[in-house]
RNA sequence: CGAGCUAACUAGGCAAUCGCUGCUGUACAUUUUCGGAUGUUACGGGAGAGGAAAGUCCGGGCUCCAUAGGGAAAGGUGCCAGGUAACUCCUGGGGGGCGUAAGCCUACGGAAAGUGCAGCAGAAAAUAUACCGCCUACUUCGGUAGGUAAGGGUGAAAAGGUGCGGUAAGAGCGCACCGCGUGGACGGUAACGUGCAUGGCAGUGUAAACCCCACCGGGAGCAAGACCAAAUAGGAAUCCUUGGGUGCGUCCCGCACUGGAUUCGGGUAGGUCGCUUGAGGUUAUUGGUGACGAUAGCCCUAGAUGAAUGAUUGUCCACGACAGAACCCGGCUUAUCGGUUGGCUCAAAUA
C-alpha cells in the first residue's frame, strides 16, 4: 500500500512553481475534460497543482467538487517516483454532476501519464 | 377532516477505513538573552461552511488618503411616530387598494411656480368648442338663425356624481346626500379622524419626466493597511586606504582598471500581522403594544491563502434541493427537494 497522505510538500504552492511547469513541461496528456502537463524534478515526491477556471466552471461549488475528485484520485493512485511536478487544467467538457464518471476519467489520465513518464525516463 | 393565512425551526442519519486545515497536550529535534521560541518530526485529544455562505443592491464598523469654516453640484431619501451604530431596514399607527375572512400590497410630499410629454379615435383634450340629438322662431319644407350640454357617439380621461324640483328644452339655476375648496371646533405627540359652518365649485393625467420643497450627504477599499525581509538598481554616514587593491607577469619595472569594510536606508520574491471576543451568543429577571432596551449569570462556536471541511464502502429512511466562508456585522433581493411546530381565518360537521 503506497503512502496516501497529501501534505503541503506534495502540492505546488507558488505561482513561480506553476510557471516553471507551464514553461518546461516534458510530458502532456489531454482529454476533452482535462489537460495535464508534467515536468521531471529531483524532489522526494511528485507534486500536484490544479487550475480550475471560472470560465468553464461557473459555480464555486462545482469547482470544489472537481478539485476534490482530482485530489483524491491523485493521492490514492499516483506514484511518488519518478518525481514530477504536475499541473492539471480543467476544460469545458468537465461535468461535476456525475462523480463516478469523473473518477474513472481521472484514473485513466493518471495511469496514462505515469506510463508516459516511465518511458520518458527509460529513454533518458 | 378540508381550503387557506401567518410566525418560527430544520437542511439526511449511523458505522468503518483513507485523507485535508487550524487549535491543543506529551515526547523529540533545533535554537536561546534560560523566560521561551521554532518544527516538511512522532503519538494522542478536540474543532472545522450557510439559510441563503450567493447577488454585491443599501447601511455601519475598521483602515488609508483628503479636509480651516461654510455653501453648491452629482447622488440618495420622501405619510406620521418610534427602534437602531446606521439604513432605502424593522416595529407600531394613519390614508388608499385587494380579499367572505385570517391577512396581503402600497415610491404614500408638491401638478393653485414654471417647462415638457400624452399615439389612435373623437366636433372638441382646455384659449375652448357642438357631429348626431333636444327645444324655440322662421321656412321656398331642402334647411336657416338662436338656445342647450340632460341623452347618443369617441376615448384611459369630456369642466363634479346621484335623486328631486325647475324649464320651451336644459343647465349648481335651486335643494338633499356624497365629493371638492375655505374657515374655525373637538380628539390625537403626529400622520390623520370626527362633526359644524360656508362657497355652487377652482379644474385632465404624468413628478420611479425635468423641476420645486424638506432632509441626508468627501473618496477609496482587507489586493484596505502595518511590519519583517534574500535579491537587485542607484544612494547616505563612519572607519581604513591613496607608497593600497585587482589583472597581465617567475619577480622588479611597466601598463590597464579602480577603492575596501561596517552601518544606515531602500524595498522585489517570500513571509508575519490585520484574522476573528463580536453593535457575539444564551438563560433568568425586568421596561415597552412592538421593533428593541436595561441588569445579572454562563459560554467561546471555521479562519483557509494555488486556497481545508472530503472520498470510498456498508446500512437505514421520508431517497436528500439550492448551493461553498475569504476583514467583520445589520438588512434587502434572488435560488431552494422536503420535513416539523405554534397561532389564526373560512367552510362543513358535532354538541
Amino acid at each position: 500500500m503506497p503512502d496516501q497522505s497529501f501534505p503541503a510538500y506534495r502540492r505546488l504552492l507558488t505561482s513561480s512553481e506553476f510557471d516553471t511547469v507551464f514553461k518546461d513541461n516534458h510530458v502532456r496528456v489531454s482529454s476533452p475534460e482535462f489537460l495535464v502537463l508534467a515536468a521531471l524534478t529531483n524532489l522526494p515526491a511528485s507534486r500536484l497543482g490544479m487550475v480550475i477556471g471560472k470560465k468553464n466552471t461557473n459555480q464555486a461549488n462545482d469547482r470544489n467538487k472537481i478539485k476534490r475528485a482530482i485530489r483524491e484520485t491523485f493521492r490514492k493512485n499516483f506514484p511518488h517516483q519518478p518525481s514530477v511536478d504536475v499541473v492539471i487544467v480543467s476544460r469545458k467538457a468537465v461535468d461535476p454532476e456525475f462523480p463516478t464518471k469523473l473518477n474513472t476519467i481521472l484514473d485513466e489520465i493518471w495511469s496514462k501519464l505515469s506510463r508516459k513518464i516511465s518511458t520518458k525516463v527509460d529513454n533518458g
